[in-house]
DNA sequence: CATGAATGAGGTTTCATTCAT
DNA sequence: TATGAATGAAACCTCATTCAT
């Protein structure tokens, strides 16, 4: 007779000791490669803890359910995205649009990039209203970013800077998806970042004209 | 027996008789609805056959295994999207590309929020090669279309339409998505109709400038 | 993932047809036969699907767990006992208070003994709330049958009939228990009823003596 | 390796030390209070040692096994009762039935309810094969008491004083245990030791009339 | 002696699929 | 054709026990 009392989804305990933040770090690894060999559906917690090297009692040891290790693989990876845009944004602040544009777009796909494989494997785990919270909130984090370097371009303004944020961040997260969804080839890599710079570039131009300096 | 042999993944037979056709569209349509009320992980056969007011046995003998249900799904729900971009597309040929942005952004998003809770829900359903490849091939009928109307703009000249198709695809896509699982609003909504029109017009006035008539 | 939602404790679907309740009767007796030659420690569900010949998910069909298999087997033979005394009590009404505590005496020993076996094995699988709660439930209607059986006695004249009846029940399934867990040999058993006719006789003349009729 | 091979189940070391009977002293009561608190289905190794300030290691250092631990628990507990229970049967030597009766039904009583809380949550580990040994070594022993002071009881004889001490046992621990189970209030606890010197006394002298000297 | 991370067998439960009626 | 009871492989998770530090 199992319960299973309710438990919070983040780790079990804080790893501290080297020897276990060497363990944690192998199951998330392990799970990004169970993930790409076997797929979604074939992604036990068995499995995971068998390529980390380590047995189930030893994941469970430190992710109270299989849900936490799979959260906790999302929000590692999405955090590096996340802070490589804040850092673009924070260097792209009083640019022209142009730039900032190019340095944003050239720094979130980079980091999307930097993992593709792994990028296109967490997609396949994102589709539940867990993931879908924690994708929420670094969205918000990263509105807030593009938000505040975009106000300061010098020269656009931009009446709903909210919603120009959020449509250049959209854009941008699901060309990216799509293309490494497809498969991406090199070629394709290359003209994804250089179109999203045409894109982004042309829309906030557009966006942000209305009072721009002539 | 829990894993099959690999059968076809198309239905297992064609539905011509009206009695047919009409268990097929219940089935169909009770994946939707418990896709959204009991979520991805809790659709089972034998609620989707409940909810369509079979029985398992006879979801089974329209369909081989489960996952075909979800494929017919999906391609039912993606195929109208497609019919509705073919249509905008070829409605749009010969107009400037201003016109044709607004009319194809107008379509693509209509259709996609014509069953907005069931784009929600299938997209946690398409998380697999098989809906991938599905996608893949929807996609690339989306690409056609768009290619076709692209070429005929009066007013821009693409380099590579190929890839600036895919890119206002991608965008479009990606962006709706977003909204979509963000939790739509109605402003928000309005907004990403407006908003997607400013991309895609400034995107492919951007990409169609180079040898664009004066 | 499985997530075990709350349920009912009580059986998924009420057998009507007579192969449903002929499954479950064997599931019920299979309980008891693995509780005896196994243990309440090796109590598996698969062992007592296997017993009754049937598969694991036969015995998930109709009880929603395992517990609830339990609470079935415990309630079907409390039932018994409490049935047989009703029965005892019923009969024995306007009989002195003698020929009462023996024919109560008797029921409920016999009813008890019948099937010494599973009574035995019971025990071991009603240490925990659900099944306190049970057998509370059960008790009360025991000792309602009781105290109204005891007011009509015609020798006897009770100050607190509630009391005498918790305790003439508390006594008689108390030292059955005892007997029972004790490992009954037929001397004991004997021993037992005519024990408990005395001590209960003796009871009840002792705690109806204040107002009996010289 | 779960299942260990079949140790002594009796404590590792004798804890001669004043540390080491400490560990031990702490990890009995530790015991009781995760039954009490946590139930006899999340009583684990690892609870216990916590609860008990030390580790799980700490805690096989002195108990072979979990089983070892409540089946000192488990002695510990009942054999206070029994020591009760001789004092009781020494002291009540030589006295009337009735004064013997009383002075017993007190001492079981007292030293039942003395740790009433860890009486109930005992019950609910006593019942498997290991505890039930224990139990009918300590029920033999109280029995030689009983049977000890019964023979000297000047004003009766009994026929078959064994079959009268075990009958008064049996429903001295079943009475009581029915009130305790049934969660005991003090109404029912003053109500269950005066019915029960009642219940007894009546007993005694119904059992012992036949001889008693008039 | 004490610690507590690691182990892994095994228990409970689910659910896609079949097939006798 | 429709039904739905039966199947059983396989997933998740627990926890008694060990042993290197």
């Amino acid at each position: 007779m199992k319960k299973a009392a309710r438990k919070s989804i983040r780790s079990r305990k804080t790893p501290v000791q080297s020897r276990s933040s060497a363990t944690v770090e192998a199951i998330l690894e392990a799970t990004i490669q169970v993930l790409m060999t076997a797929g979604a559906e074939r992604l036990t917690t068995t499995l995971i803890a068998a390529r980390a090297g380590v047995s189930v009692g030893t994941l469970y040891q430190y992710f109270p359910n299989k849900q936490s290790v799979l959260h906790a693989v999302l929000e590692k990876h999405l955090t590096k995205v996340v802070e490589a845009l804040e850092r673009a944004c924070s260097e792209g602040r009083n640019q022209p649009v142009a730039v900032m544009a190019e340095g944003i777009v050239d720094a979130f796909v980079t980091a999307k990039l930097e993992r593709a494989d792994a990028s296109v494997a967490l997609y396949a785990v994102s589709a539940n209203a867990e993931a879908n919270a924690l994708m929420q909130r670094l969205r918000r984090r990263s509105l807030r970013a593009l938000v505040g370097a975009l106000g300061t371009a010098p020269d656009a303004s931009f009446e709903e800077v909210a919603g120009t944020a959020e449509m250049m961040y959209a854009a941008m997260a699901g060309a990216t998806r799509a293309v490494l969804e497809g498969g991406a080839t090199p070629k394709m890599v290359r003209s994804l970042r250089e179109q999203l710079v045409v894109l982004c570039g042309a829309y906030l131009a557009a966006a942000g004209r209305a009072t721009s300096q002539g």
